[in-house]
DNA sequence: GTATCATATGAACAGATATTCATATGAAAG
DNA sequence: CTTTCATATGAATATCTGTTCATATGATAC
């Protein structure tokens, strides 16, 4: 694992005291993860402002309910997403406002200069 | 594509109109990529306060030169770390703050409540 | 009850991705 | 100019991931 012959041992050891423990850096990736998704992050977006139902998010994105009902599993368990039945069917919307507050420092990484 | 019976039209109509383009969803969807992977976010967390050659970031995370060399690669394709030569070592610090004001959303959300 | 609508889910497959290994580049030291 | 050190890179591989297809669940209407 020793990958060079230069030291940088003072510098580390400082270091290695500060970085979060590996079950944090694991969770942030996964977290992460489950934005990095062009499907999900249209989901989310479609819900920035209202509440829709999974046929509404499947015809909006023209793509399968199955598809749509697979990713909003994988938002709902990253507590992205919640859901509410109303009747048959089952009405998601933004779980808070880290969703909104995490793509909007995308877009402005994106479209700054 | 047709996946209920059931109609949104008026609501669909509207959203339609205020989703952002494919293409700004899609490199949004790539930017948080970059981001959804632990290695990926251990480098960018060990480059938070100070900048670090490539070795010394292999040897912190206990990963080979070139593992951390392939990610630098990704991570720099998109902007999030910049580099720069110094003898025969090449020195790499976070980009911009984008990437602290993410992760620190990211952190937000994970150990909130 | 039975039929229909809305959603969820499991298995399977295709495409993407992170690491490894071997090697190349490129700078400094002798 | 040869050797050594630091980093980069290409190919190969094993793993992960998103979609599809078929089907299950669960609620309403008849």
């Amino acid at each position: 694992m020793k990958a060079s012959v230069h030291n940088h041992d003072e510098a580390l050891k400082d270091l290695r005291a500060k970085m979060p423990d590996d079950k944090l850096l694991c969770d942030l990736g996964d977290l992460f993860k489950v934005f990095g998704d062009t499907t999900r992050i249209k989901i989310l977006y479609s819900l920035f402002e209202f509440e829709l139902c999974v046929c509404a998010i499947a015809e909006l994105l023209c793509m399968t309910q199955s598809a749509i009902s697979h990713q909003l599993k994988v938002l709902k368990t990253a507590k992205l997403v919640k859901s509410r039945r109303e009747g048959r069917t089952i009405v998601y919307s933004l779980a808070d406002d880290h969703v909104r507050s995490i793509i909007g420092q995308g877009y402005e990484h994106l479209t700054e200069e």
